[in-house]
DNA sequence: CAAATTTTGGCAAACGATTGCCATGTGACG
DNA sequence: CGTCACATGGCAATCGTTTGCCAAAATTTG
């Protein structure tokens, strides 16, 4: 590792790097405190059970000690490690920021702590991952999981398991409201004089990718449209060359992406062509992520709840590993949150 | 909690949600294969010590009966968690996002779990989380921290820290190279006919901040230019308003924002307000995030390798980690990463 | 004042894995 | 055939915490 330093004022001194020092336990308080190590834990874990000055009195060694309990042990002990685990397909993907946001305020609330897992978009190292982490927390939320259902199952054995635009048999999950959203989408277009759409296909495994798919065909129907499917793209806006390409050799005045980045993607390759838009091709996409209001032009897109999906999945899983729960009748397991339409300038009327 | 099932075929049955059935443990595979859990532990961390058909046998029955070790107990056991927590001001915030991703895959290559924990833009949240993690960790991996020096040091008696974008006396860390790169962005500004420019600062606490300001100062020294600075602003595009039209105060022909998420912002308000970039004004941020490249106009910006820091300061920590490592020498704490500026439409010649 | 009852604190056994040490069993060599 | 070395597997202690159970002390009650 070659290291350089310059124009580092009070950083650079080479001093080594000092081994930690020694935490304190249970034991070195309950010496220092004049009892045993159970009384020690009482007074932190069951005030009641032990008497009010002696536990004044270990909590103010313990605190001069800097003592608090090893998590690690207490996990082994119980069986709980207070920790869940968030998987999501690609954490660079500014859609799940709002995922991960909610999630991280929802475990801080619950006490939990959250590790984030990334699945790079595969679902033999999502699978890999759930294994790996299984046995260190106490549950998982996956995220716009790719993993097939009897994969899903098989884990769902082992491990507490809500998933977020998910949805499996028997397991929990959060998911936006497609069926609704897709319908907004189509009313828009239709309501401007569109006859047809393109849809551009996310990842094959992607099952909101298929929900879209599903609900913007069946609102097509509906309206009289018709729908017509490309792909699957990779969701990057790499992807948006080949995407809009594939647009322009139909004769579809309007294109419905699968998410927002390639939805900008297309719409950076479309100016590049020289394409405008709306004025000859609508573009609408899915999500409302961080820069779909600044892109140009700003980009109309169906908005999700996504920190809210975040912090319900977070807390259905809290309320499932908590010690009694077993979820029945009203606790079921498929919880539906409202889409909203967010109308911008990629969007407007056919071209006559 | 409502919960409503709609349009979600085989979803929502109501089953009960089944308690996880118990891992096999080492010492249920001892049984199972006949020997002593010291030979089972031994089959998979000591192959030399253990016969080889007898540990084919054992590996043959854990494989069937599902066994990994449990890394609770293993943490418990060897004082290692073989987990490192990448803490940083605000997930959302896509310029970590970079730094994210780098540590993913430089944890995964080290065989380390990441923990990452917001810190929510506050040194009082960033340092209870140091601390509630402190013992459930092999060490943290600072980002962009808000702490004090002293709380620094505090932290690193208990916890190895490697920081990113920030130093601190004796702590290794991974930083951006502000001093070229401020040259970079004046010495753009001042070839365009710029005679002042406005810095838009960030957030009080932020060190980057102030290496940033500094450069950009002694840069603007070098070139005769009059550099002024605002602020601090919070680094969102919400604050891009208010920052706009405080420079708009002044007769500055260029402004340099704390970011590119507050540049954003600037451009946006600029827009509202008629103002044209770069005829009128200049804008440049930092961080090359996500959108830069396609907010209106396109944003010049001093890229940083983001995901090479995070991966970088993972090896730094892993390394650390390591049994017999004492970095001394070559082995120093500060390394500095290159930057690079980004030329895109936002920022031309000064107006004459 | 003795007996019954309630506090209160300590002992020791888990939790699951690792590892130093020891006791076998095997083979080789003189 | 006796001795020695080495390969192999088991015993048991350890990591830091929790908790059921018991005993001593303090309190109430008759």
């Amino acid at each position: 590792m070659a290291i350089v330093c310059q124009n580092l004022p009070d950083a650079c001194q080479h001093c080594p790097v000092p081994a930690p020092r020694r935490r304190a336990t249970i034991t070195s308080v309950a010496e220092a405190a004049g009892v045993a190590t159970s009384t020690v834990s009482r007074a932190f874990s069951n005030p009641g059970r032990v008497n009010h000055v002696t536990r004044e009195h270990v909590l103010a060694v313990a605190e001069r000690l800097g003592y608090s309990p090893n998590p690690t042990a207490q996990a082994l002990e119980s069986g709980r490690t207070n920790t869940v685990a968030l998987v999501v397909p690609d954490i660079t993907n500014p859609y799940f920021s709002g995922v991960v946001k909610g999630a991280e305020r929802a475990a801080a609330e619950a006490r939990l702590t959250l590790v984030i897992g990334d699945a790079q978009e595969n679902p033999v190292h999502e699978e890999r991952l759930v294994r790996r982490l299984g046995a260190a927390v106490d549950g998982f939320v996956l995220t716009a999981s790719r993993m097939p259902d009897e994969a899903l199952q098989r884990a769902s054995e082992l491990n507490r398991i809500v998933l977020v635009n998910r949805a499996s048999p028997g397991l929990t999950s959060v998911v936006a409201d497609f069926a609704s959203g897709t319908r907004q989408i189509v009313a828009h277009l239709a309501s401007h004089g569109h006859r047809s759409f393109v849809f551009l296909g996310g990842p094959a495994e992607s099952w909101s990718g298929a929900r879209r798919w599903a609900g913007l065909r069946a609102a097509a129907d509906e309206h009289g449209l018709e729908a017509t499917r490309f792909g699957p793209y990779t969701p990057t806006t790499a992807s948006g060359p080949a995407a809009a390409d594939a647009v322009l050799t139909t004769r579809a005045t309007a294109v419905v992406a699968h998410n927002d980045v390639l939805a900008i993607g297309v719409l950076q390759r479309l100016a590049e062509r020289g394409v405008r838009v709306p004025e000859q091709l609508s573009v609408v996409g899915f999500d409302d992520v961080f820069g779909a209001d600044f892109c140009h032009p700003p980009l109309t897109t169906l908005a999700e709840r996504t920190t809210e999906a975040g912090a319900r999945a977070v807390e259905a899983l809290a309320a499932l590993t908590r010690p009694g729960a077993t979820p029945t009748g009203d606790d079921a397991p498929v919880r539906v949150l409202p889409t909203q339409l967010v109308v911008r300038a990629s969007s407007g009327p056919a071209p006559t």
